[in-house]
DNA sequence: TATGAAATTCCCTAAAC
DNA sequence: GTTTAGGGAATTTCATA
């Protein structure tokens, strides 16, 4: 279903800017900031979903949600075969606690951000991700104690205004 | 705007868990899940709005945008005073380029999570974040290979079946 | 105070151009 | 790409427990 690259001019561009900060704007109203139709923005926007290129949801203001363990757990595999990265990566996807998980450069394998409903749940669910199924060589966790920026937004070349280039004076 | 705790009961937690999965769901599609009018649904939705408790997205595929360089960032502090971190906050909630920046517990004072349009871009925008203002400290750079999961959601308190209790079998 | 059902308005969607 | 027409969903109103 996810197809390959979908070519997108700056309308796109500018609309996925839109989008990603508010998707309950009006297809008008995202067609006036753009200057298209809104039957334009609506058939851009299909296409997009069919390709599978967004999904809308709905993010919650974690202040709002005292209880709330927010938790960056960085891991190391135990040994580096495919086999046991693949079900890592699959344990990550399946556990509901689990926000988000990147595989990255360095000493560690893997940024873990864990949303647990308190600390306890929150000891309960890394002993079950990360200790109780023998892969993790060594784990660390710092505990989140305020977010002071929460997003996903992606820079998709042109969002807010163009992109100043950086040359001389205008 | 946003007020205090609110109160929420078992409807508003499912909602809350669908409307994060899924917030381009109809509202009498919602209702029939958790057993309410699209009436009601709708006048809950109205009332997170109104509180703050939430706003609609739209998230981007990472993999359809192959350019996009992701990077995770610790980071130190030069000193403890309040002044400082005031500025460095608003500094990532100011840039477009900074994604979530969370306070955490540890040697490191920021974990901050960089989307950038290439390599070159992110250096430049790691060189105007992190050295230019000379109030960092120190800050190391994770350059993410891979999304193995990308979200934001929080537990509600009882999102797709009410949650387990720890005790005898049933 | 919050609900469900009905009436209204608005918006999304799918044509035709 | 825009304009038009139709169906559907969001929103408001209202009676009610």
């Amino acid at each position: 279903m996810a197809n390959r690259v979908l070519p997108l001019d700056d309308f796109d561009h500018r609309l996925l800017g839109l989008l990603q900060r508010d998707a309950s704007a009006t297809l008008a109203t995202l067609g006036d900031a753009i200057g298209l139709s809104p039957s334009a923005v609506q058939r851009r926007i299909a296409r997009y979903r069919r390709h599978g290129l967004l999904r809308q949801v709905a993010v919650l203001d974690p202040a709002a949600f005292p209880a709330t363990t927010l938790a960056a757990v960085l891991v190391t595999m135990e040994r580096d075969t495919l086999r046991l990265h693949t079900a890592f990566r699959a344990r990550m996807r399946a556990a509901p606690e689990v926000q988000q998980c990147y595989a990255i450069a360095g000493e560690w394998d893997y940024l873990v951000l864990l949303a647990a409903g308190s600390v306890t749940h929150y000891r309960q669910v890394a002993e079950r991700l990360f200790v109780d199924e023998g892969n993790v060589k060594r784990y660390e966790t710092r505990m989140v104690f305020d977010v002071v920026k929460h997003g996903l937004e992606l820079p998709t070349g042109a969002s807010p205004r163009r992109r100043a280039r950086r040359s001389g004076p205008a």
